[in-house]
DNA sequence: GTGGTCTAGACCACC
DNA sequence: GTGGTCTAGACCACA
C-alpha cells in the first residue's frame, strides 16, 4: 500500500510517513497491524533501509506506531493522531497565511476552488 | 518594516519576499515606493548582501517590484500580485492535503478553528 | 501473574524477571512456590521458548530461583535479592543522573512528586 | 565542553545530548550561543558527521536547540528543559521502580547511599 | 561554510 | 529474521 513518487520533492522519509498515516486514516491499517520491516520495504520501494527505518521512527515518536525489538513495527492505538499529521503542514500554512494578514474567506475559497477541479 | 525570524525554518530569502507583499497587501507600501537597497536592508538584518539580492531578484521576477540602475526598487502596480503569493504556500499545502484523502470540509474546518482564536 | 507488555522497549527476557521478581518481593510468590515451565509460560505470553529460558537462567543466576531437572523451576530463599533486582535500574540511573551534575535534592524532589501522584 | 566516553554503553548520540543539556543547565552555554557544527564536533570528538546530526537533530526536536540553513545550531530559550532530560531516564526508572512496590523511602536511600560515595 | 537528506553497508541485541 | 546504532561518503539548498 505504500508508496513513493521519487519526483515528488518532499523528502522520501516524509513520504513514507504520510502513506502510512493516509492508510491508517482510511482504514487499511488497524491498531496492531505490523508494518513492512524497514527492510523489506526498502527493497520494494527500492530505497535504503535507513531512510525507512528514519520514517519509522518519526512515525514512533509521534505515538503512530510502536516498535518490538526483533518482531517488526506496529500500528498503535490512533486516537486520530494520523489524521492529525496528514493536516500538520496545511496547519502551518493556514496559521502563516492568516498571521500575514488574509482573510478566512479568502482561504476557504482557495479550498473550493482547489476541490471543485 | 521589514523583519526577519532566523528560528524560521523558511529560507530567510523567502521571508524577505513574504514580509515585502505583506507590507503591499497591508497598503503599507504602495506602487511607486522604494524599497530600502539590497545594501541598506543587509546591514539592517544583519544579513548577507547577497541574500537581500537573492530576494529582491524574486520579486522583480513575479513584477512585484522593479528595480532601476542606480535609483534602487520600488514597488510595481500590484493587481493582487503580492496577495496571490502570500497564499502561494497554502495553497500547495491544501493541493496535498486535498490529494492525500483529507475533506475540503475538514479543511475549512481547521481554517475556521484557527480564525477564531 | 506474570504478564509481559509489547510495547515496552526493555527486552521481554527482562520484563518477566522484573515481574517475577515483583511477586517474589510482593509475597505472591514465596520460597519453594513452582514457577510455570518455560514451555507452558511462553504458551500462555505468546512467546517463544528460548525467551523464556533466557529469563529463567538469569533468574537462576542471580540465585533468585533454581532449577530441579525434570521437576521444574522453584523460588529460592530471597533474602531481599528480588528487591535489589528490581532497584537495579533505578541505581543505575541515579548514578548516571548524579554524574551529570544533577543534586540529591532534586532526585529525591522528583520521587516525592512522583509517589504522591 | 563536548565530551564522548566510547566504553559507555549508551549510545553515542545520546551521550552528545546529555553533555550539551549538561553544559545549558550549568550556565556554560546559553541561550543564542552557537554549538560547533556538526562537521566540527565529529571531526573533533572522531566521529560520523551523521552521528552529530543525529544528536542535534534529537535536541532540536526537544526544542533544547535550533538550526539554521547554512548557519549553525544555536541554543534555544531553555526554561528548564535541559535539567528535565538530564533527569529524563532517572524520571522513568524511579517510576518503575514505585509501580513495581519498591517504597519512595527505599528509594531515597538509594540516593542518599550514591551521593555520599 | 552550514544543515538536511540519502545511499551503502556494517555491527549489535533481541526474538 | 527484526529494529537500533554507527560509519563512510555523497548531493542539495542556503548563506
Amino acid at each position: 500500500m505504500i508508496s513513493i513518487d521519487p519526483s515528488d520533492k518532499a523528502p522520501i522519509f516524509e513520504q513514507i510517513c504520510k502513506s502510512v498515516c493516509r492508510d491508517i486514516a482510511a482504514g487499511v491499517l488497524c491498531e496492531g497491524d505490523r508494518l513492512p520491516s524497514a527492510r523489506e520495504l526498502a527493497k520494494l520501494l527500492q530505497l535504503n533501509p535507513n531512510t525507512v527505518a528514519k520514517a519509522y521512527g518519526m512515525l514512533e515518536r509521534d505515538g503512530i506506531i510502536y516498535s518490538v525489538q526483533g518482531k517488526g513495527c506496529f500500528v498503535a492505538k490512533h486516537e486520530g493522531k494520523a489524521n492529525e499529521k496528514l493536516t500538520e503542514n496545511f496547519r502551518a500554512a493556514a496559521r502563516e497565511a492568516l498571521g500575514a494578514g488574509v482573510t478566512p474567506g479568502e482561504l476557504t475559497d482557495i479550498i473550493n476552488e482547489l476541490s471543485r477541479k
